[in-house]
DNA sequence: TCTGGGGTCCTTCTACTC
DNA sequence: TCTGGAGTAGAAGGACCC
């Protein structure tokens, strides 16, 4: 999908269209989960701090993120996909692998698909997207960036819409492009090639998978080899399995009490519990993330013979993990994960032993009814009432960080002084061009 | 004024068992 | 009984993706 979440909000705030406007944690810790093109002619970019993005473009209007609004839309669009084949696999809310070799007699080649796709997708929903056609999943997903629009500095350049790499024209498509376009080549990977004076794929490709073991491990070695030379043996799974659960909080305000620390541990162990026993799930491993005032992150996990899914089970062994550490100066973010996922360990009952595992299964299958009768905030752990009240923890509820209290969306109008910013960027006429596709 | 959240996969080290 | 090697599992951290 082309700038997916900020096309959700763009339905239904129309008078955005052609404005520059930014989807994400509007806050001080905030960052940029998806910006418009328009945005992106300032030079704003998904990940990138929400500070440098309001400096970038103090014109553009700021929306927080709405994962579940997202999560909807995103839901039909799978739904659309699956009108044309069942293979489909779900990347992330706004990206998806469709194998469509058992649908082309029916609807016709991989290209013609993708472009049905795109009319369907545009006709049912409003929304735009760009559909790469390759042999396999690598290269497919290279060919989706291809089909793009493109932020350029007289305008927005309009993408193919779609565009197929064809199985004998891999290599000379994939050899010039700049080896950090490869997936599972980050700032780190691509330093270390780079220190080997591999620039592009092609010079990837040249070099002996065993040269490059030393610096990027075995696994990365042979796994770029092949990526290098269009190789990619994986599958489309339509039913991939989830294999951890994880909520994680960074905080506006760094945390020093401990008991708050506990108090906002208890919340997110309570909001995983709630997830595994949503999903018939329990965990073997649990994990405690946090992340000090200086950024430095430490994890303490431990795995227990039998699967856990209450959150008085996980908290006993996430407050016993947290109270073997000291973070210096405060704490910026904590997390709980829970993984090695295995059948809930059924809490047998004996006479004269421990009553509470029982009781917890009971107090926690209550707060499921409760909670799906009058929703996720109607009932929660008294000991995770903070401050500000119960505040459940919900997948995505703060997934790019944090939000200003009042949301912002700063200056209406385009300032000179935005086009200057503009302008540094290459652009030569910001106010051009608001026609392009989004 | 820095640097999110929810995932997956990999590497390295250590402890334990045989 | 002690020792060393191999295999395995767990723990911790890093890198990457969207």
């Amino acid at each position: 999908m082309d700038a997916f979440f900020v096309s959700v909000e763009l339905l239904r705030r129309p008078e955005l269209v052609g404005r520059p406007v930014v989807v994400g944690g509007t806050g001080r810790r905030g960052v940029v989960a998806a910006a418009s093109y328009e945005a992106r002619r300032y030079g704003v970019f998904s990940a990138m701090p929400s500070m440098r993005a309001r400096q970038l473009c103090p014109s553009a209007v700021f929306l927080p993120g709405d994962y579940e609004a997202y999560s909807s839309t995103s839901a039909k669009v799978i739904e659309i996909f699956h009108a044309f084949t069942p293979r489909v696999e779900p990347l992330s809310l706004d990206e998806a692998f469709l194998d469509v070799t058992g649908a082309t007699r029916m609807f016709g080649d991989g290209a013609t698909i993708g472009q049905r796709i795109r009319h369907e997708v545009a006709e049912q929903l409003s929304l735009t997207c760009s559909v790469g056609v390759a042999p396999n999943k690598f290269l497919a997903k290279m060919a989706s960036v291809e089909a793009k629009p493109r932020p350029h500095p007289n305008g927005i350049e309009p993408g193919s819409g779609v565009f197929e790499v064809f199985p004998g024209e891999a290599l000379d498509y994939l050899h010039p492009l700049p080896v950090r376009r490869l997936w599972g080549v980050g700032p780190s990977t691509y330093e270390r090639l780079r220190r080997l004076g591999v620039n592009t794929i092609g010079d990837l490709a040249a070099i002996a998978p065993m040269s490059l073991q030393g610096s990027i491990g075995r696994a990365g070695a042979i796994r770029l080899g092949e990526l290098a030379m269009g190789v990619d043996e994986r599958a489309v799974e339509s039913d991939r399995a989830v294999k951890s659960v994880s909520h994680e909080e960074t905080f506006a305000v760094d945390l020093q009490d401990p008991a708050d620390i506990r108090t906002q541990l208890t919340r997110l162990c309570d909001g995983v519990a709630s997830r595994l026993r949503a999903s018939g799930l329990g965990a073997r491993t649990i994990t405690l993330k946090v992340r000090d005032a200086s950024f430095a992150t430490i994890t303490r996990s431990k795995t227990v013979p039998g699967a856990l899914d209450t959150a008085p089970a996980i908290a006993e062994i996430v407050l016993a993990m947290m109270d073997r550490l000291d973070p210096p100066g405060g704490v910026r973010l904590l997390g709980v994960s829970a993984a090695k996922f295995a059948e809930p360990a059924e809490q047998l009952q004996l006479d004269g032993f421990d009553e509470s595992p029982s009781r917890d299964r009971d107090a926690s299958t209550a707060i499921d009814r409760v909670r799906g009768r009058f929703g996720s905030a109607a009932i929660g752990p008294a000991s995770a009432l903070a401050a500000d009240g119960l505040r459940i923890v919900r997948r995505g509820q703060q997934q790019w960080g944090t939000n200003e209290p009042s949301v912002a969306s700063s200056a209406p109008n385009r300032t000179a002084d935005d086009d200057r910013r503009a302008n540094r960027h290459g652009a030569a006429d910001p106010g051009t061009n608001p026609a392009a596709p989004d």
